[in-house]
DNA sequence: AATGAATGAGCCTTCATTCAT
DNA sequence: AATGAATGAAGGCTCATTCAT
């Protein structure tokens, strides 16, 4: 029995992984496709072709699900954010390459997320959240704070994070909606309107 | 009941009149205190006092409701717009203005409306639309658009106001939510980052 | 409108109160058929051809309906005990006259009830309460407790309640279960067990 | 694995045996804590440490479960009876001597059960069947009858035999709730209910 | 045999919507 | 028009049972 173990992990183990991934990738389709909060455990499951209550085998609720996108995202995007930090080339630089990071990221992890917007016409939904982005987004965040912390702009740290997430965000949306999808143009407007925004407000000691 | 047809708009009109705003003020009031998506028809009828029957008497639906507000809030902010974009101060007094009378807008009529967020924590509810913000964001939108017309940044039009407005947004909402509400100093950051944003863009002609 | 408020309360109020009834009269038949713990509210509202959600116009929840149920009983019984004791004929004409009070009572009110065991065959349902019977027990307890203060047994009061309970209890059902129903026999017989069981326990001073 | 099949019940045979009696004491137990209507097999399960599928290895379903336990207690109380039963020293002595021995038995065998009726207190559940009650009382039921049989009382045998099982029922259970359990006083209550009542019926040939 | 994931029927409950009054 | 009870379609979730491993 044990004697295989270093393998595949058995027919069994390896279906559960596939179940989990099988509804996590349902359930990022269908938050895209509806909007988190429009979407039931059965559209998710259904997508799936599993039975409704296998559903419940990998997560408790929708919100789980949601969280473990979440976690997902984070641990695949939080090393690159980290990665630009270290290498301290400065604060706009930093903007630029996370603005350059996120956006390729989004590209390559989600291009099916175009969806979302166009979908989800008929209900006055407008900002749906994605798992990922929420995720990405308190890393942004935490960056930027970070960068602000040492001499960056004193505006109302909030304020700051907030709008610039709402650019890259948005921008970000845009771009994905758009065929073909053109990532350097979309990240040197989010990065030209961030850096020069930043610009703008007083410095520390200013 | 039909002698006092006399009057400019009998007992009927007048009760017709004040039960489609009540449904209204009851709507805006649960969307902002549990977010579009999680309110029910018979939040909004509850409130009213009115019998869920009578909701359909004026709206066929939750989305023909929030639609009504949203038109409301247009049809309230629209003139105020519209009167800057007639004073031909130029552009960033213009987006000064603009912004400025937003926040005070956003303010005045929906002072109550900074519980949105609080309220939904415990779900991942990011963003949240408004009525009124879908309207306003419409009429900014091309107010932006316009400007941008007239010698305007060259960029992308749909990035350009996309960011505005998600920039206004963002840090209106944040204004919102806090104690005390200080429309100046958000309005203050909302316009300095947009203008030094515009700024860095590439101009016509440029 | 009002002025036909003293007759039968309008159709809309009758049909209420028959649905209401109807409820009740199908939780009673399935209660009895199969158990108050393997009914479930379906069962109740099937039984009564209206629909699902109509259930919870009337009751919130089966909890509520056997409740309902109860009450309702312990109202039509409770004063019929109540005179007896009122009559000061002695203990054990009290007993006998309660008895027989009960007998009659399960016979007139309930005749349907004979079901209950039989159909429950298949599992091992044993005893399942009914909720006038729960109501009736109430009364009969306390006027037990009461008499037992005059001077009756003085043994453990809670033990001579449950048992001469259990002894009407049993003896009421399985008379329900017979055909014909002989209630003076049934009484009778319940009737003999208590009271001889009853002298042969020590008296208060004996 | 069939090289020590040389013992006298190999080790499979061991296990068998084992999971057997696994589930059975998990049954009773959980059986008491939450009374029989409100136990699923995966509560059983679960109790054991097995896998779900495992539970049907060795029983259908939870009525066979519940069968099972109860011809367990009937395969250890009948011995007991039957003994009693061939001791001759007549109808009355027999009463005690059974009464005495069942409410012994109810507190060897199970003194957790005590809390059945208290931890199902938010529901109207009455009278929870226990297994071996069931048992015990086809058991002594049969025992009754004989006696009855011999010179007894000519009231309805299933009356008769209703009410004693009735009294023992109630007495036991309430003789359980208790704190000390007082067994003694239990059956001595129980036994003269049951004598002084029979003695009030009338004899055969009386 | 034991395992435990998959299944899908079925339960409770809520809700938008209809319609007789 | 206003009313509010009835309706029945879903949705969340549990559970007994099966079956591939």
């Amino acid at each position: 029995m044990s004697q295989v173990a270093y393998l595949s992990a058995g027919k069994r183990e390896q279906t559960k992984v596939q179940n989990r991934q099988a509804i996590l990738d349902a359930a990022r389709a269908v938050f895209a496709e509806m909007g988190y909060d429009n979407v039931t455990v059965r559209d998710i499951i259904r997508r799936t072709g599993l039975a409704a209550g296998t559903f419940y085998n990998y997560f408790k609720s929708k919100e789980e699900v949601f969280a473990a996108l979440a976690d997902d995202g984070a641990r695949r995007f939080a090393p690159v954010l980290k990665e630009l930090r270290g290498q301290g080339k400065g604060f706009e630089a930093f903007v630029r390459d996370a603005i350059h990071a996120y956006f390729h990221f989004l590209e390559k992890e989600h291009a099916t997320w175009a969806a979302q917007r166009l979908v989800s016409e008929p209900h006055p939904h407008v900002y749906g959240p994605t798992p990922e982005m929420g995720a990405v987004f308190a890393e942004v965040r935490a960056a930027i704070l970070e960068e602000t912390a040492r001499g960056g702009p004193v505006a109302d740290p909030d304020f700051l994070a907030g709008a610039c997430i709402a650019v890259a965000r948005e921008v970000g949306d845009r771009m994905l909606e758009r065929r073909p999808v053109d990532v350097e143009a979309a990240a040197d407007f989010a990065v030209s309107m961030i850096v020069s925004g930043l610009r703008g407000l007083p410095k520390a000691g200013g």
